[in-house]
DNA sequence: TAATATT
């Protein structure tokens, strides 16, 4: 049967219907309808549903209540993955609302472990200011006692007390009224006031987190459960930026490695992560001014004719800067000391490292589109240093794998030691070797390094997830290690 | 004390 594709969704040929209010909501062109909506129609957002059910799966499902104008399965902008939501109008609005009293929370869907949401999307006007979070209940507090503390104030929608998996209570909730003003009269009244049986301290109600104060909830407690890092954590402390940064994309590489096996997607899932977490920052929750210390309008530690190189002493969150090279003055501090300055010029209304780490990050996208071009543009020339090293160092103190197991990796942060380019690259394999060479009169890291394993397709494994992957305004290079016998340039 | 997800 021949078929016109409109708005996504698949319509049959010559199909035509009216709505309750006897409007046409089809508009047919020679044999085919093009669907038209009600003006007051209704978007509809789906959830709970299984991750194998596709547009053509759930249609049968809906068209019971109407025609349906659009039907879309959210999916991860990058990867493609199937979000487990899915957005869908009827061309009547009427039917929404059918669909809405029949379906919403009324069945549950093979292998969901909670019933099917049908509700109004929060684009239609239903936006999160309306709805609390409701901490510091206690534990054995129902949604029913909940409601009972809250109806007073007006029209409760929705009421959820949070419980693990096992059905125990997290001991907080949201609670949704059907106003603003409703809500702010709960918080006036009820946050503060009252001491839950079982709660250590009194009740919490305040508006529930938007989607970017989620976002960053969750940046940080990744942040937290990754005790990694051990010296430089501690040395880099209220300056963190710079390693929450990294942790950051050591959980990515993490989840990378071990959430899945195949691997190249996840790291694809992993940069996206990343990006998304970039991109937010710019967005007017943070704007963390990157005051740069020389007075011009060029990131410190890049001067404004120079193309941002690799071996620009730039920190990764474009606050620090490495002092000069020329300044003849080596120290003998650990290299993840050396040279990193704190930041005298944060602005006082940024406060959270993660926050500058990541707007330094877009702001260097946004400054230097190169550096986030394909790895072959952005990184058109390698240091010719690099056969030097290996000669010098190699075959000292650097025993190799076997032919296929040994990794260059290139534009480590220049922070990172032996031991941080090991726990990056620990979620691959069997890591027998990691080195990251050294400035011998400085002490400084060189930004490249090996990590051996000890079988070949553990080293693949790295190359797929790690080479190209983006650390503040670098990109990881890594490639199996060239052969001795190779003497040919990069 | 922050969820199963909102193009």
């Amino acid at each position: 049967m021949a078929t016109v594709t409109v708005n996504g969704v698949l319509q049959e040929n010559g199909f035509s219907t009216t709505n309750s209010a006897g409007r046409m909501n089809g508009l047919t062109i020679g044999q085919n309808t093009i669907p038209m909506k009600d003006h007051d129609a209704i978007k509809l957002f789906i959830g709970q549903i299984p991750r194998n059910l596709e547009e053509k799966d759930l249609k049968p499902l809906f068209e019971e209540f109407g025609k349906i104008y659009e039907l879309t399965v959210l999916k991860d902008r990058f990867t493609g993955m199937h979000k487990g939501c899915a957005f869908l109008t009827y061309c009547a609005r009427e039917s929404a609302l059918k669909a809405q009293s029949a379906l919403h929370e009324q069945k549950t869907l093979p292998g969901m472990n909670r019933p099917i949401q049908v509700k109004p999307a929060d684009s239609e006007g239903r936006g999160e200011d309306r709805k609390l979070f409701v901490g510091m209940l206690g534990k054995q507090q129902s949604e029913e006692d909940v409601r009972r503390l809250f109806e007073t104030f007006g029209q409760i929608e929705e009421c959820t007390v949070l419980r693990g998996p096992d059905g125990a209570s997290k001991g907080c909730a949201f609670v949704k009224f059907s106003s603003h003003a409703e809500a702010q009269a709960a918080i006036n009244s009820l946050h503060g006031r009252q001491t839950m049986p079982g709660a250590s301290s009194s009740l919490v109600v305040k508006f529930a987190d938007t989607d970017k104060e989620r976002t960053l909830r969750r940046m940080h407690q990744m942040a937290g459960q990754l005790g990694i890092f051990s010296p430089m954590t501690i040395q880099f402390g209220a300056y963190g930026a710079y390693s929450h940064a990294q942790m950051m994309q050591q959980q990515a590489a993490l989840m990378a490695a071990t959430q899945n096996s195949y691997l190249n997607p996840m790291a694809a899932i992993a940069a996206a992560q990343m990006q998304q977490m970039a991109a937010f920052n710019v967005n007017g929750l943070v704007a963390a001014p990157m005051t740069p210390s020389s007075g011009t309008s060029t990131p410190p530690g890049i001067n404004a004719t120079a193309v941002p190189s690799l071996a620009a002493p730039m920190g990764v969150n474009g606050f620090a800067s490495l002092p000069p090279q020329t300044n003849g003055q080596p120290t003998n501090e650990p290299i993840y000391t050396n040279g990193i300055h704190p930041y005298p010029a944060q602005s006082p209304t940024v406060t959270d490292p993660l926050q500058q780490a990541y707007a330094g990050v877009q702001h260097y996208a946004a400054a230097y589109p190169a550096a986030y071009a394909p790895i072959s543009q952005a990184f058109p020339q390698q240091p010719t240093i690099i056969p030097q090293q290996q000669r010098e160092v190699c075959c000292c103190y650097f025993p190799p794998g076997p032919e296929g197991c040994n990794l260059f990796i290139y534009h480590l942060p220049q922070e990172f030691g032996d031991a941080e380019l090991m726990q990056m690259f620990l979620p691959f394999g069997n890591v027998i070797s990691a080195k990251v060479f050294v400035d011998r009169a400085t002490n400084q890291s060189k930004c490249f390094g090996f990590v051996s394993f000890d079988n070949p397709s553990s080293a693949q494994a790295a190359i797929q997830a790690m080479n190209g992957f983006q650390i503040g305004m670098k990109r990881l290079k890594v490639q199996l290690k060239r052969p001795k016998d190779a003497n040919r340039p990069y």
